[in-house]
DNA sequence: TGTCGGCCTATACCTTGGTATAGGGTTCCC
DNA sequence: GGGAACCCTATACCAAGGTATAGGCCGACA
């Protein structure tokens, strides 16, 4: 809602200067930060900011490969999303890229407009991803302040048990299950059980058997 | 667990009548139920059975392209996941076709472990589909036979409300709201509070705003 | 050694949830 | 008119949830 068009960053990794220049200005134009670069390795160098951003990257890089590097960004767990450009490339290389997650793949020579569109959609997607997992870390965070006990405890209580079968499972009291549910409650900043269910499927912590 | 491989539907739509023998015989070897068609048409006349399956696709058929064919199919809301065949297409294509949900696209010639490897994929993915499917339909169904009240206790119940609240909110009285809420419990077969939380996020009922 | 945090228990008390029983009302349809 | 389904309410009672107060046990750590 109130979420204006903050910052995004675009990365451009190309190993020609005419079109890493071309577009540079076009992206500038359109109000994203823009950071170019002519190698893979020369991008890792570089920090990544903690927001929305895209990665456009030629398919034909040095040394590695635009597939490689992608799979090696996953790898390491970075998510950032990508949109692949090639002058030579072929259809099997542009199904891999696509399953493996990008958001597009361009062929040289494109019309600007499907590249603005795709980085647009590339940012969107970020956006939302990274605002995803920010309220995850600070669910997990909450819940690894939980003990042991209170973290079983709420791992039964959202699976519907009564306090009184989650006593004879454990073999405690109710009473000190009632403590640990009401320290689990309070920890995870829940206001209603609820909350605390919700909680707990976000975390996956779903033990829905028979 | 206990899902043996219920017998797979693959379907086949190629002009090649040399090619739909090949893959008939391929498939079939697997263990696969297989319907092959030489045109979208025949293919859109033949009843789709209740079970998992996936459509081997030509992208270049007579009357329709294989591309268009998908969006069709998509506006029908008829989710078979699709595997992609060509001898001339191109990237943009194949683009177009993994963006819109593709499980994957060949060039021929393909080698048959690709093709098989890739309905394998589609036939698991369909399975799992057609399994949330079915749970997320009969949930409907119970859902359906709420009265309005119910619903609208449901949704606040499950926002996480005391009963208090919601008859505050709704203008009745608490024991009202009890009668309702019990209704809902029952009519939605839950077993626990937790488990009509779980439900209402299935179904799309969380009102979690600030 | 002391102390801090986690863990377990208990009593007491209050709130909330859940259901049965028993009414009252409406609308729609046979 | 009578039934059926929905809707609302009330009394009464019991089960479950929640918290405060208080105490004991243990292991880690300074």
């Amino acid at each position: 809602m109130t979420a204006p068009m903050d910052s995004a960053h675009v990365f451009v990794v190309d190993d020609d200067g005419a079109i890493r220049e071309a577009l540079s200005s076009l992206f500038r134009s359109m109000g994203f930060d823009v950071r170019s670069f002519s190698t893979a390795m020369e991008f890792m160098a570089h920090d990544l900011p903690d927001l929305p951003s895209c990665l456009v990257l030629d398919i034909r890089l040095p040394l590695i490969s635009g597939l490689e590097f992608q799979s090696q960004l996953a790898r390491q767990n970075i998510h950032i999303p990508i949109i692949f450009m090639t002058g030579h490339g072929d259809i099997p290389m542009s199904v891999r890229a696509m399953k493996a997650g990008a958001v597009d793949f361009l062929t040289k020579p494109f019309r600007d407009q499907d590249m603005l569109d795709a980085v647009a959609s590339a940012i969107s997607f970020d956006r939302s991803r990274r605002l995803d997992e920010k309220s995850l870390l600070s669910l997990r965070e909450r819940y690894s302040t939980l003990s042991p006990r209170e973290q079983e405890v709420m791992a039964h209580v959202t699976s519907g048990l009564l306090n009184k079968q989650i006593a004879g499972k454990m073999s405690l009291s109710e009473i000190t299950i009632k403590i640990h549910r009401g320290h689990a409650m309070k920890k995870m900043q829940a206001r209603s059980l609820a909350d605390l269910v919700t909680m707990a499927r976000s975390l996956g912590l779903s033990h829905n058997g028979p």
